[in-house]
DNA sequence: TGTCTACTCCTGTATATACAAGTAGACTAA
DNA sequence: TTAGTCTACTTGTATATACAGGAGTAGACA
């Protein structure tokens, strides 16, 4: 039997997945609540709260209690997968793979990866989609030392990321974040000529330099966040 | 007059930070903590609730309540004064101001603050150059409790940043980025059409929320960066 | 027309109380 | 000695109640 206040939890969660309840929306005030689930205020004030403190609502004295204006936020702070992120805002990923290939670095790529400039590198260029709408364009250059079997994968059913993170477990990483207009060919692949965020993210494991990736992400339907404490 | 509740989780705090109360260890039971300041076990179970909720404390039904084990984050993105961040690149830094006021806050705004709809908050808006090409366009709005003299200074000799520092030190800070296009007036200032970095950064003091700033860079002349280690 | 007041609805805080349920240790009976 | 039980203490859930305080609105009043 499950706590009263997870019922109610739930339902609230339910409502806005299922777009019923929209970002800014005024959802049903406590009473409302607590009539509609036969309990006490405070007990529907207890779902509440709880909601409130993951970020899923915010409430204003006076007012009522609104849909957090939520647009897809990932942590500078975490290296997570992209699937992973987006299943835990109960939406559906998908993604699309435009190549998988060997490819000669140029001299950037090569110092970045540190990898001779006349070697082979693996190349990857897939699509991540988020209820169908694409939220990553991902460009990304493996050095085969660490990851030879990189080509055969089937990054349908498990994305670099997770991929890499088994076979080269990361020690390390760094990153450049920028806004950019995303060329021709990245624009049709979002579908949105609207500046991107371009995150440039290089992953070692214990022996050296796993990958370079170029992420690209819109700005009208993606954000990056972070919480620090001193 | 602070909530009392406020008050237990500022003693909590307290202990934790002057290290009283170490990782793991048990602290006191809702109880006794009711008694020792006199209010009902359901209060001092709300002040442990928040503090739960943000991972300060971890609870085990049966056996008490403890410190969490804490893992130092990395700070990726600090917030540093951008005049040092640019004179630190052997670059000379110069500042405009545009505007420095008081508004009444929209209702956006005053929720990110944590202030009443129709209370006057402060704003002031610089442009800050690098070697006479502008890299920031600032946006701040500051929470006049926390900051009563900032329409009194002069913001070319110091940053709102180091002013803000100064009168009232910051405890935490949240932020979000986003790509952007600039708007006819910080395209102007900016003097530039290019996509920009957005950051929206939240500050704290240890007795509430300081100030909001929006941070425009230019994405061709300004970038973000950070390494971790795992 | 504009302003102030009173009212209503909402969230915020606080209390006293009750019982459920997990844990550990002490105690008891085989 | 050991297995089981009992008890004390802890957190978890739930309720009824009370009053404080913010926000918006309708109506009285100048």
């Amino acid at each position: 039997m499950q706590a009263r206040y997870l019922t109610i939890k739930d339902f609230v969660t339910d409502q806005i997945e299922q777009g019923i309840w929209e970002p800014s929306e005024k959802i049903y005030s406590e009473n409302e609540l607590a009539v509609k689930f036969s309990v006490s205020r405070m007990t529907a004030r207890k779902a509440i709260d709880n909601l409130c403190s993951e970020g899923v609502l915010v409430r204003s004295q006076g007012l009522g209690t609104f849909v957090a204006d939520l647009r897809p936020m990932s942590s500078l702070l975490e290296i997570r997968n992209i699937a992973d992120e987006i299943a835990s805002r109960g939406h559906q990923y998908s993604g699309q793979v435009l190549a998988i290939q060997s490819v000669i670095p140029d001299k950037t790529l090569a110092r970045l990866l540190d990898v001779r400039s006349d070697s082979l590198v693996y190349h990857s260029c897939l699509v991540h989609r988020e209820n169908d709408i694409a939220v990553q364009y991902e460009d990304r250059f493996i050095n085969p030392k660490f990851a030879p079997d990189y080509l055969q994968q089937n990054f349908l059913d498990q994305t670099p990321n997770a991929y890499l993170s088994k076979v080269a477990p990361l020690t390390e990483a760094d990153h450049v974040v920028e806004a950019v207009l995303p060329d021709g060919k990245i624009a049709l692949a979002l579908n949105s000529t609207y500046p991107c965020l371009k995150i440039t993210r290089r992953t070692w494991c214990k022996s050296g330099i796993v990958s370079v990736a170029y992420l690209y992400h819109p700005g009208d339907k993606y954000r990056l966040g972070g919480h620090l404490t001193f």
